[in-house]
DNA sequence: CTGAAAGCGCTTACAG
DNA sequence: CTGAAAGCGCTTACAG
């Protein structure tokens, strides 16, 4: 019943012409602006186009103007990643580019490498944002070898002639590590879930260097010789329950002293596995993670997270690739970082002796 | 360095003709199969096609073909939704798309009925597909109201005249009960998130049908004229641990005899608070959860699951979207449903006097 | 089995 | 300030 008519195809900038008495030049100059019309002649076009709900054919448009207003989303290779802050940065790289005028097309990681030759040959695409790179990933190499410019979300090793954007993980550790120690938190456990070994090489080794940078800078009370790598302790368990219940008990039990933790995802497993372990977040022990606000807000005690900017970091990449395709793209450019911002919530507590500032 | 390219544009099936010394009709042909073409000729168009990695332009090939061989994806309206499992159907209705030779673009809730108008009357997309579409959603009309097919994942009231794809939620409800009730589970808690209140006359409806179901039919032990609304107790909190929580305990202060449990959820949640509330899940206490198999598994016990086969709805999805496409589509089609699958694993104890079948 | 030509619906010089 | 015309790269009747 609905869905059924015959179509009886869509009216053309002709048909608005015809109907406005103009000309489809005119028509078209109406519309892109890039000639004056006379205010009388507009106006008779726009009432056009709204009697006959016109929409410029984007085949057509494309085709002359060599133009998709597309971008190509280029998915993570296969591994193990986090569907949900994925979906974030669909969501928020979507609903940017709308705001420039363009769209989103999502390539999958099955298409491999040719995806990527496929949506730029094909002129389908007039940029690509590639999320969650590897070290070794061979679309890195694709990317180069495209006439369209590209975008990683990431900062990979090898990035040289790359177009990289991402959050600031060393700053994230540093602020992580600070807030902690500021309470008094002088033995930290950083908890970072095992990806695939090609994904490793990424923003794990930033976050890393901040904190033990953050460790040195704050000292831990015990002077500026202490050493540091004791601050913190690393770890990378399998993202799952029982990975990281069985990382934090290894942890715990090489160093009993830990009073601070630190993750790098949904807060969810460790906090219960710290619970059933014994402590008591939010009252003797501290925990931050990175992560959304809702996964924050999602547990018995409201977990003190850093906001990973999704959104921020979605909006920069979108702005980047446009940019990019809009002034006609001319090799790499700075890497572009953005802040983390630090939310309190009740799972950092203030241990005796704290520097409270 | 690289992307820098001025792009000596791309090669057109000109230059392939040019190159195999052919016409450009015969190039196409060949490329198409819709004319026979000797294997001489085949062949030097096909080594020309490999020498130049000429791929046809999707703006010509949408505008000449009127068909651009994109679907559009809507995403959910505004409310709570599971971003990990809308991550989930994006990927696979996107990887079954590239197997029927399409494109998915993406179409987020900000645009509102006027992304859907804008992608077909552009003619961006040949068809959409729309996810969790809600009761009163003004997305329904303007699909209706558009030339392209739509097809629906999820069966919305007043679904008169649309083409709607799901799962069996139904039959979900009732292998849950039936498996508790058969494990000798006789008071069952079945726990779906509260959505926004538009979205909540879609799947949850039916699930306790099904439930409802099921308990009538296998009995309580006591008979076929006891009060099956006693079996099974639905309760709606909201989606976070402590709206479970909350649940649960208000659930068990009414009904202490409870000793099974549904979940239409990550069963994160569900499983913390029932541990916490004293309850031993997989020992005294069965758990079923509707969520996918890693979510089952990332738990210190296996949570018996239903799998809610989003990889076979969104198959479906496609094929009925490419279908409706291709055939030239004329108006709506019987509801198609996917029979959910019960994955034995942990969280199913029996308890004594249970019938083992 | 193959080729020359028209045309899909736009945009943009060219001309006034 | 406006119009007539060419052409983007395909596909598909039409003609042989």
């Amino acid at each position: 019943m609905s869905n059924s008519s015959a179509g009886q195809s869509a009216p053309t900038s002709k048909d608005v012409a015809r109907l406005a008495g103009v000309s489809q030049s005119t028509v078209s100059y109406a519309l892109s602006g890039k000639r004056s019309v006379s205010p009388d002649v507009k106006d008779r076009i726009n009432r056009a186009i709204a009697e006959l709900s016109y929409q410029p054919n984007s085949g057509a448009r494309a085709l002359r103007g060599r133009k998709s207003h597309v971008i190509g989303l280029i998915m993570p290779a296969r591994g193990r990643f986090d569907r949900s802050s994925m979906m974030m940065f669909v969501l928020h790289i979507a609903a940017t580019a709308r705001s420039y005028g363009y769209d989103i097309l999502i390539v999958t990681e099955d298409e491999g490498p040719d995806g990527i030759r496929r949506v730029a040959k094909t002129s389908l695409c007039d940029a690509l944002i590639i999320m969650e790179i590897a070290t070794a990933d061979p679309r890195l190499e694709a990317i180069a070898a495209v006439d369209i410019p590209g975008v990683l979300i990431g900062v990979p090793p090898g990035r040289e002639g790359f177009n990289c954007v991402d959050l600031d993980f060393a700053a994230a550790g540093e602020l992580a590590v600070g807030r902690l120690t500021r309470a008094g938190h002088t033995r930290i456990g950083l908890l970072i879930p095992r990806m695939s070994s090609t994904q490793d090489k990424n923003f794990p080794d930033r976050l890393i260097a901040g904190a033990r940078n953050a460790a040195a800078v704050q000292g831990t009370g015990g002077g500026a010789n202490s050493n540091n790598d004791d601050v913190v302790t690393v770890i990378r368990p399998e993202g799952t329950y029982e990975g990281v219940r069985k990382g934090l008990a290894e942890l715990r039990s090489h160093q009993p002293s830990l009073t601070g933790f630190i993750c790098m995802m949904n807060p969810f497993s460790p906090y219960h596995a710290l619970t059933a372990g014994g402590l008591d977040v939010g009252a003797t022990t501290g925990l931050i993670a990175v992560c959304d606000h809702d996964e924050a807000e999602n547990l018995p005690v409201r977990i003190t997270n850093i906001d990973p900017r999704r959104e921020e970091v979605s909006r920069l990449a979108v702005a980047r690739a446009v940019e990019l395709v809009e002034t006609g793209h001319s090799g790499a450019t700075p890497v572009q970082l953005i802040e983390p911002l630090l939310i309190e919530r009740d799972s950092v507590p203030d241990r005796p002796g704290a520097a409270t500032e």
